[in-house]
DNA sequence: GTTCGTACAGGACGATCGCACAGGTCGATT
DNA sequence: AATCGACCTGTGCGATCGTCCTGTACGAAC
C-alpha cells in the first residue's frame, strides 16, 4: 500500500504542484481512505519526499545504460539527448523532477537527498568523460548535466528544441583530439 | 497599490511556492486588507501571473546591458556567467523564475507569456552571436540559454558550480576561427 | 476459541482557503 | 452643499485543509 501511495504522489505532484497535493487527493488516487496516509507516514511531506527521491534515483540509474551504448564522446551526447527526448518538459517525469528541485529549497532533508543524487550523476558522467580523454571531465560533466536539465526545462516552452542542430552544438562541449 | 501587491507576490512565491500563496498572506505582506486583492485583480492567479511575467521581462531586458560589455564571444560567456553569479539557485529571483516555469505548465496564459520572453532572449542572444561569427548562432543561443538556466538550477544544490573551470568549459560552445 | 497486532474506514477538530458583499472614507466634480 | 466614483475595511460564506481519534475486519499466535 505504501507503493500505491508513492505512485499516487508521483502522479499528483506534477498535476497539481508540490504544495497543492492534499491528503484526500492522494488517498483517493491510491484508492484508499485518507487515514491511510497518516498511518503509513508521519505527514504528507514525508510521502512526497520519498516518492520524489525514488524517482530521482531511478533517473540517475538510467545514466549507466545510456552511456553503455556510446563509444565516442560525441556519440554519448547523442545518446544523452536521445534519452531526454522522452522528457518533453511537460510530461509527469520532467515536472516532478523540477517540482522536487523547488521543494528542496524549503525542505532540508529533501535538499540533501537530491544533492546526493546530482553529485552521483556528475561523478559517473565525469568518470566516463575522463576515460574517454575529454579535458576537464568533472566541470564538463557539471556543465553537461546543467545543459541537459535546462534543455528539458526549456522544451516545455518551445518544442522545437529537439532539432538535430542541438546535437552538434552540444557536442562542442566534448572536444576530441582528432 | 497594485505595485505593492506585485512586490508582495514576488516575495511570497519563492518563500512558499506558487500554489501556497494565499490571499491573506499576500494582503498582509502588502500591508492591506485581504479584500484589496480581489478589488484590483479577479483572482490570486492573476496577481501571481502579472508579478512573475514582470520579473521575467526585467531579466530578459538585462541581457542587452550584459552583452554590451563584451567584445569577443568568450568574453560574452564570462559576462553571462558573471551576471548569473548573483543568482544562487536559492535566492528569490531564481526561485521565482523556476516557480514560474512550473506554474506555466498549469496556466496557458502564463505559458504563452514566458514562452515569448524566452523566444526574445534567444533571438537577441542568437543575433549577437551571429554578428560575432559564431556558427549556428540560433541553436547555440538555445543551448547556451538552457545551460545558464540549468546552472542556476544546479547551483542551488551545489555551490561549487561557480568555479573558474566552468567558464572554460562553457566557452567551448562558442568556437572562434582564430 | 480467544487474544492481539496490523491495516484500513469513517468522522470530527479547528484552521485556513478563495471569493463575494455590504459599508465607510475621501478627494474631485458639479 | 450634494453627488459621485475610486479605494479600502470588515465580515461571512461554503469548501477544503492536515491531523487525530475511534472503531472494525482479519489473519497469526497460542
Amino acid at each position: 500500500m505504501r507503493a500505491r501511495l508513492l505512485a499516487a504522489a508521483a502522479e499528483l505532484i506534477p498535476e497539481r504542484g508540490w504544495s497543492a497535493v492534499s491528503t484526500r487527493a492522494l488517498a483517493e488516487r491510491a484508492g484508499v481512505s485518507s487515514s491511510v496516509v497518516h498511518y503509513h507516514y508521519p505527514s504528507i511531506q514525508a510521502v512526497l519526499r520519498e516518492a520524489a527521491l525514488g524517482l530521482i534515483a531511478r533517473l540517475v540509474g538510467e545514466l549507466d545504460t545510456v552511456l553503455a551504448g556510446a563509444a565516442t564522446a560525441a556519440g554519448a551526447i547523442g545518446e544523452l539527448l536521445a534519452a531526454i527526448r522522452a522528457y518533453s518538459g511537460t510530461d509527469p517525469v520532467s515536472l516532478l523532477a523540477i517540482e522536487t528541485y523547488l521543494a528542496a529549497s524549503r525542505d532540508e532533508q529533501l535538499r540533501a537527498g537530491i544533492a546526493e543524487a546530482l553529485a552521483e550523476f556528475r561523478a559517473r558522467l565525469g568518470h566516463w568523460l575522463g576515460e574517454h580523454a575529454i579535458p576537464a571531465p568533472e566541470p564538463t560533466a557539471a556543465v553537461l548535466a546543467a545543459a541537459l536539465d535546462g534543455l528539458v526545462l526549456h522544451r516545455g516552452l518551445d518544442t522545437d528544441l529537439d532539432s538535430a542542430t542541438i546535437d552538434e552544438v552540444l557536442a562542442r562541449l566534448v572536444p576530441q583530439d582528432g
